[in-house]
DNA sequence: CCCTTGACTATCT
DNA sequence: GAGATAGCCAAGG
């Protein structure tokens, strides 16, 4: 799919929506989900352009460690924002507790139960 | 153009 | 499992 920056934001923040709490989901599960599978790099920058309330806290990298520097302002937001709703942050990977019912995109969430 | 910089990843050591 | 490496790709200088 070709790029364009109009459309590609508005399907990452679609899918990012769509991500319930208590789970994460990685930059490159967004884009692929997006539909835009080479672009994991570009959805942090979608994210900081989004013009209303996102979720953003629930994408980490594909390691599960958070993408900003461990102690910066925007880490330890997201931190209080993932303990907020029940996900930890051990060893400085985020690890979901509890999980609810079906979603969509389960199998590119990650779920208490792992992948 | 060329080069650098990222809210990235997969694959080796 | 922590580093290093090599792809990745849009933006900006």
């Amino acid at each position: 799919m070709r790029y364009r920056q109009a459309e590609f934001d508005a399907a990452v923040w679609e899918v990012v929506s769509r991500i319930r709490p208590g789970r994460v989901l990685s930059y490159g599960a967004v884009a692929r989900a997006a539909g835009y599978p080479r672009h994991a790099r570009m959805v942090g920058r979608s994210l900081g352009r989004s013009p209303q309330p996102l979720p953003w806290h629930r994408v980490v990298r594909a390691d599960r460690t958070l993408a900003f520097a461990p102690g910066s302002t925007a880490y330890l937001r997201q931190k209080r924002q993932l303990e907020a709703e029940n996900v930890r942050i051990e060893g400085g990977r985020a690890v979901a507790a509890a999980d609810d019912g079906p979603l969509d995109l389960d199998r590119l969430l990650w779920g208490p139960d792992g992948a």
